[in-house]
DNA sequence: ATGAAAGCGCTAACAG
DNA sequence: CTGTTAGCGCTTTCAT
């Protein structure tokens, strides 16, 4: 189903099917009406590539993640909220993931979409500085603060700050880390308020109480085991996100471990999964919805060639809930 | 950034840079490591665009979404899990809905992308029946259940008669009923299910307790103010879908209705935002990661020419949570 | 008002 | 082993 069967069908050129498409001035009512009824009765519906290929505008907005979690798609929801209704349309791409393209994907997603299929982008979680892409782009977590491009994030520092006090004041001395993802300025921030705290706290910083997360419940795994394997185990946890504090929390149970009574946790974003299992978990809040929305609307100012904040940062907030307790006697 | 410019940085033809790119045979051991350098220093990446319009496959599935929303994306989770791994990249598209497309959005989405954008299709919630798209395609919750493409869904009868089957043993006899998406097969069939276990109940199908909600919270606000402002007002209600049931819960409150004491509500799906509120939503799952996941498997499976159930079915499941209650005396 | 032709970036025959 | 050529579906001058 091309333009050309449109054409053949309706004994016009391709050519005047376009014009009437896209609805361009110069054809006659009569051809034009005969043209579409042809369209509406073969379903034509012209191609987004052959389209974009030859058009400057596609009227796309691309997102870029690595993989559809509960982080992105929490962004996502957001994202689509706000450019809902403002004729762009959404194409949410996550390219195939191997070990070797684990860093720098966006790079690769970005130069294979960028220029034909989309307007502009919002990338969310950049492994590294996606500069130079021709299209005006919006980073959600960025690699790091300035130098690239405009970007939205939460209070990360403020946030593992409150988390840490938080487990402090209950009484905790012996305080771990699952770190993040080690490429991310998030990652990066969150260790840095872990160490502050600690530091205010007057706790040493005891680096065999930090193991690396990778933001992923597998990666988080052996991390978890190990800590929770230690001789002078920690009493309480606090994980870079909640998809490893709910993984520490499983390998706690596996380990006969009870959380709250025996091991305090808490983790970082508040996706719905952290709120709805069987235990809810203490956790930093970001406005994942919101960051999304506020990202989508940074980059349709773009996209207008209106001025915009360049760098957005948002408030992160302390939810305590059912994972942490005042340390075992 | 194209081939041609790679072509010329290079001192080699674009036909001979295609072929190093895509790692065909026939290029010179020395050539091929030139141009490798510059496409490295350049940071070229093929337009999936351009490719795309040449070749016949591209590697990439279309997931196909009116909206990215909690229902959604949860499938989406499911596919990007089962898809990971494969080396097929997944796009999830969300077309531009304006009043005059909410029907048939996913006819000129698959128009749009099929053939040349994407190898197969995964469509979630379609509004018409779509066939001979020239592509394999599978349906999550379909229009309609046989005729059209292979189809994924839940036991949407057996989860509404559980429903209210739970509502009846509680002590409930006026039952309203907020619908569902009236062009879907799922929407129907739940208010099957709903009359089925009222009649068994000896209970009277009262046209009055069912209103449209559109398995939208906007399409539930006056529906369920409607409800619960009825003089002679039911003691519960049985949503088409959780987003319905969390927006029935909202309007009661408004009206100073407690939950579940004055009114008792279940919804369907258990998206995490059902229970991850102040109050956690009784509601009738499905398993939406795994029926995603069993959706992309198909569809690769007919990716590979090779067999597969046409429609599966999953098992629905009611999960009583705070409210629920017996009805007022 | 209509159509012929060029060209977007790329790949696949086919020559050389 | 390399380059020339055609063409994927579409839009856009430019003639007619």
């Amino acid at each position: 189903m091309t333009i050309s069967d449109v054409a053949r069908a309706a004994g016009v050129s391709v050519a005047t099917v376009s014009k009437v498409v896209n609805g361009r001035y110069g054809v006659a009512a009569e051809t034009s009406q005969r043209v579409l009824e042809v369209v509406a009765r073969l379903g034509y519906e012209t191609s987004l590539v052959a389209s974009s290929l030859r058009r400057r505008k596609t009227n796309v907005i691309g997102i870029l993640v690595a993989e559809f979690e509960p982080f992105s798609t929490e962004l996502l929801k957001g994202i689509s909220g706000a450019v809902g209704g403002t004729g762009y349309e959404l194409l949410a791409y996550s390219g195939a993931v191997s070990d070797d393209n684990r860093v720098g994907w966006e790079r690769r997603s970005l130069s294979r979409l960028a220029g034909t299929l989309i307007d502009g982008a919002v990338i969310v979680t950049p492994t590294v500085v996606v500069a130079g892409a021709g299209i005006p782009v919006v980073a959600i977590d960025p690699h790091t603060g300035p130098g690239g491009p405009w970007t939205v994030d939460a209070d990360n520092v403020g946030g593992a700050r409150a988390a840490v006090e938080h487990l402090v004041g209950l009484g905790h001395r012996r305080i771990a880390h699952v770190r993040g993802r080690t490429d991310l300025e998030s990652a990066r921030l969150r260790e840095q308020g872990y160490r502050e705290s600690l530091a205010e706290a007057g706790i040493g910083f005891d680096p065999a109480l930090v193991r690396d997360g990778g933001y992923r419940a597998s990666r988080t795994t052996d991390s978890a085991r190990e800590l929770l394997s230690l001789p002078d185990r920690p009493t309480a946890v606090f994980a870079a996100n909640d998809l490893s504090a709910l993984r520490v929390i499983e390998v706690a149970h596996e380990l006969g471990l009870r959380v709250p009574q025996d091991l305090s946790v808490v983790g970082f974003d508040d996706i719905p999964e952290a709120s709805s299992g069987d235990q809810r978990l203490t956790t930093v809040a970001q406005p994942l919805r919101q960051m999304g929305a506020r990202a989508a609307q940074m980059l349709l100012a773009m996209l207008d060639g209106a001025g915009t904040e360049e760098h957005v940062h948002m408030p992160a907030r302390l939810i305590v809930r059912e994972t942490t307790a005042p340390p075992p006697a």
